[in-house]
DNA sequence: ACAAGCCGTGGAATCGATTACACGAGAGAT
DNA sequence: ATCTCTCGTGTAATCGATTCCACGGCTTGT
């Protein structure tokens, strides 16, 4: 592969007047950046971003370490990231944490080691000691959608507070009193707050929120699926089940139908996050959407922000209640089953 | 950020001693690895994945450009890729090229740039130049689920042919004879192949597979959408529709539903590529499905027998048909609809 | 006792870029 | 005509690692 070098020799100038062509430095003489472009042309010369890279202490590239990339919400969140920052110049590697510490962890320091110029992270759980080092060593980071309480780092995220108020509302309006939760990890502020939120909204409308009704999931699939069954096998199980994420509601799905029992007649269902799915399961599901691609396009504004030393802005973006049929409302669109 | 220097001054001895421990060199004495160890937790030091990259000539490093991150089937991919990769001691940059081949050469070149040391292909058209070059340059390169034919690359991939024999003798024995396909583009291998395929289980069954029954899709939503509202506006529409990949599937929903007809009772569906939620839609779809983890396992295997200078292995799995609800099959699944 | 070999170590070259500094030539000022 | 300034260019240092080579001190064989 060519180098620097063979485009100075065959263009006749030396490797400094290379350089400074190539970054369109003003000094240069027409006619030395006229041979030097059909030099580059003819070798099909292509700057070494590994060496660039070590000279200038800059990779202009950005870390992303997302929870799972098999959950759609952050398969959407990674492509708004890789277009904004593409846009911005930069380019995106992504780590899969599969929601397990270490592995987000090796992520982490390998991105680390690859001098990546800034880190967007959405903690699998609520302290991981090495991102803290990170933070404090003054490496540019930004929480996307989750995040670590404490530490002086933005955060950019969706508010599902009000859209949970009008969830619980909605169900109350229903005629549903009996509402069970499947939380994310109480070590993520997503799977708080969505628990917390969730049970303020009962006590508004009067209602109890037992522990029975709580199931701990870990925002996969196999524990909402677990919850679920523990929820049915319940003496008096919940009317309705809230999942805390997408996935969670699939693994409910899963359980529902495995006992043979059919949404909403025997139990209703609805859930965090929306995706295109949701539009065609048996029924359609009622759940609250985020703007996922803003969300991430805001992530990325901040963090180059960082990394270019101008102040960066955390952001929060209200979430929205779609509702559909999976919690017995009467509704008149076509295709759904009833 | 320290750097070998400052780990050699702190254990007081030259930076090659530091770097044969760094490197596990036999020829270091007990006494002076002692020492670098000590320094090297005393400044937390991480070595310089650039410099060494730059050094060495290797950046430990894979590129995989799928076509398209919000296809669940690319993303069980990335992830399958990901895993074996990371246990074979490599990372994996990926790029998302959305099926635009613009932006599918974008990322190829920037992979190459920073020197990656292998790279990973599911092409988003039958004949990118640079493509061609990079392979005629003797880059290290895997085809995974798509190739351009033509080129001496090992393909991974999944051979979908007898099991669309088996959907169109499952079709044919459900008494369907109208059956329609929303093919992918003609410039990718899957879009061709599954058409071919499709098109010669017809006649083996003595069918006709007519012009207007084969629409033409690229692989995204949309284009389902728009070849299902074609399919269902034709004098005699087909009895079922065939989409070759599951965004396909996923729009030809939409068009059904928002016609107001139903499935499978007014059109059946199946798709090429099994997910999760295909066990939930409304009803339950029928479906190939591909062993994907299988796939990333083996594309990155022979990426890195190439890398490491191995003789690769082009490997073809078979898919399987997954028989649901979606084409009217008399079904005793809880929780059917019907 | 001396030659030969091995072992642990450090010095220095190297990878491919960027960039501070020096220098010579030509333009403009006085 | 001389001085100064600017402009275009090249030389060389530098980033942080790896690795070849040389060297001094020991061990081993004869």
């Amino acid at each position: 592969m060519a180098s620097i070098k063979d485009v100075a020799a065959q263009a006749g100038v030396s490797v400094a007047t290379v350089s400074r062509v190539l970054n369109s430095h003003p000094s240069v003489s027409p006619d030395a950046r006229r041979r030097v472009h059909a030099a580059v042309e003819a070798l099909g010369y292509r700057p070494n971003a590994v060496a660039r890279s070590l000279r200038t202490d800059q990779t202009r590239t950005l870390g992303l370490v997302i929870s799972d990339v098999l959950n759609p919400y952050f398969t959407a969140l990674a492509r708004s990231v890789e277009e904004e920052a593409r846009a911005l110049g930069y380019s995106v590697i992504i780590g899969n944490a599969d929601e397990r510490p270490e592995q987000q962890d090796h992520h982490v320091r390998t991105l680390l080691d690859r001098r990546i110029d800034g880190l967007l992270v959405s903690p699998a759980d609520g302290e991981s000691p090495l991102l803290l080092d990170v933070a404090r060593a003054g490496t540019p980071m930004v929480f996307v959608d989750r995040w670590i309480p404490g530490v002086d780092i933005p955060v950019v995220r969706a508010d599902g507070h009000r859209a949970i108020q009008e969830l619980v509302a909605h169900l109350y309006a229903l005629g549903h009193r009996r509402l069970a939760i499947i939380a994310g990890p109480a070590a993520t502020t997503t799977g708080n707050e969505r628990v917390e939120a969730f049970r303020e909204a009962m006590r508004a409308h009067g209602l109890a929120l037992p522990d029975a009704y709580i199931g701990q999931g870990d925002f996969q699939a196999d524990s909402g699926r677990r919850a679920t069954e523990h929820f049915l096998s319940l003496p008096d199980p919940p009317e309705i089940v809230f999942a805390a994420d997408n996935l969670m509601a699939l693994g409910a799905l899963d359980a529902i139908r495995a006992r043979g029992l059919r949404v909403p007649e025997d139990i209703g269902i609805a859930a965090f996050d929306d995706i295109p799915w949701f539009v065609h399961t048996g029924p359609p599901i009622t759940a609250i959407s985020q703007p996922t691609g803003e969300l991430g396009r805001a992530a990325v504004r901040a963090l180059v922000d960082i990394v270019e030393g101008r102040p960066p802005q955390s952001v929060t973006l209200p979430a929205g209640l779609v509702v559909r049929s999976s919690c017995g409302e009467r509704t008149s669109t076509p295709g759904s089953n009833e």
